[in-house]
DNA sequence: TCAAAAGTGTTAATAGTACACCCATGG
DNA sequence: CCATGGGTGTACTATTAACACTTTTGA
């Protein structure tokens, strides 16, 4: 359901959100060849969840999808996506939340807006690894990266949410262009495929992907990379805009 | 937004439905090499929308979307798929809705339910065009199939709901086995083939249809259909299960 | 026996896979 | 001068596209 709590948010009639309706946001990052996605954590609860939020009553869906994202990593232009709306009764369970405010020293009332049932929108995100700061909301402890393939156990049905975001990355990889939102401004073409074996989590032929990379028209090529090591130096890149 | 009233929605408060939150079905259905959606008319306000309806407070989403499907369709077991969440500001316009309601005889308080923002889920459907009932709902007058070629002028946004659903269906064209969701139990393949072509709205090479399908392993060829044409008769196909 | 439509075959073009080769680089 | 990684070349294969040929059907 939902974790990010501004003062106003605490109140019991949640009156300035949209009743009912809440975003949860897979935020992907890439580093060191490793899928990572952004949690929080509530400390004193042990609870593990996704990033999320509401929707202002007078605010776009998808302008509450930015801004949150916006608010957890400092970021604004990110590449976003809706990917599926969470809407079974079985995912309304108050008991996290009441924990969670609870660990905070505030005891709702039974009415209290955030337990009743929630709507979810998922969306997912690909943002720049060393460009985002991650800061907790105000009801979490911790906001951090977690590598994709070692997750911690998260609350309600947010692991499902998660999977669901991969497989929707995963489909979109080859029909968009995804992948350049995850790297850094310039990368190698051994980082980009790097990436696209990290995601796809199979390995993929260098020459041949190379060459289906430069087919596609997109990408510029710049001055060589001398990292140092005892080999060819190879090209950057840059996505044509 | 929104035109399908059950009696007890046209109570002010909506307390049997979640607040806020609607869903829009696009139903798609093929017929003489036309693809058709259905369309809601009300009469006496010239106004024409998609079906769609509310979710019950104890009830799936998904669900939800079923039982509106079932309604107007009299189907059950329908092709349904989720598209797109359309949650902007610009939606909300409580005056089709109030002229519907006034329409109908019933004046209601501007607080009502139905007049305040939705953000609606777009649902698309796949239907045999021969098997559905189209059903009006309590506030429509007619229930009818309409050539997307030549649809008529949509209330509120539902003609940019219906682009974006044809959008997604003409890309999960090759990822899912969509079409045959269109058609009758059996068909031939030049049926298959006109399908194909009518959603993507681009020719297609027959033989290279023919054997791009049966190279999917999906059709079970059963006896010739004599239709009476002077020519060869084709196969009739049916899909396996 | 003819025209129309259906099924299959043939070839060319294209895209994808696998592997090989050579080059640049720093130790 | 060697090991390593990088760029490109080439052969092979699978898929797709374009067109041709043959068969069936009712008039």
């Amino acid at each position: 359901m939902r974790d990010q709590l501004h003062p106003e948010e605490i109140e019991p009639d949640g009156d300035d959100f949209l009743p009912g309706l809440a975003i949860d946001a897979v935020i992907f990052g890439f580093h060191q060849n490793q899928l990572k996605i952004l949690l929080l954590e509530y400390r004193n609860t042990g609870l593990m969840a996704l990033p999320g939020g509401f929707i202002l009553t007078n605010e776009n869906l998808n302008d509450a999808a930015r801004r949150v994202l916006s608010e957890r990593t400092g970021l604004s232009d990110i590449y976003l996506e809706q990917f599926y709306v969470f809407g079974d009764l079985n995912r309304f369970d108050p008991a996290p939340m009441r924990a969670i405010m609870a660990a905070k020293g505030f005891m709702p009332p039974n009415n209290h807006w955030l337990l009743r049932r929630f709507v979810s929108v998922g969306y997912y995100a690909l943002v720049d690894f060393t460009k985002a700061v991650p800061i907790p909301d105000s009801l979490s402890d911790s906001c951090a990266w977690y590598d994709l393939a070692n997750l911690p156990l998260l609350m309600q049905d947010h692991q499902f949410i998660v999977q669901k975001a991969l497989d929707t990355l995963r489909t979109d990889l080859d029909r968009k262009l995804i992948g350049f939102n995850l790297l850094a401004e310039t990368f190698t073409m051994a980082d980009l495929q790097s990436l696209y074996e990290t995601i796809l989590d199979q390995k993929l032929h260098r020459s041949g992907f190379q060459r289906k990379m430069l087919s596609l028209g997109i990408l510029e090529r710049l001055d060589k990379h001398y990292s140092g090591g005892a080999h060819k130096a190879p090209f950057l890149y840059r996505f044509i805009k």
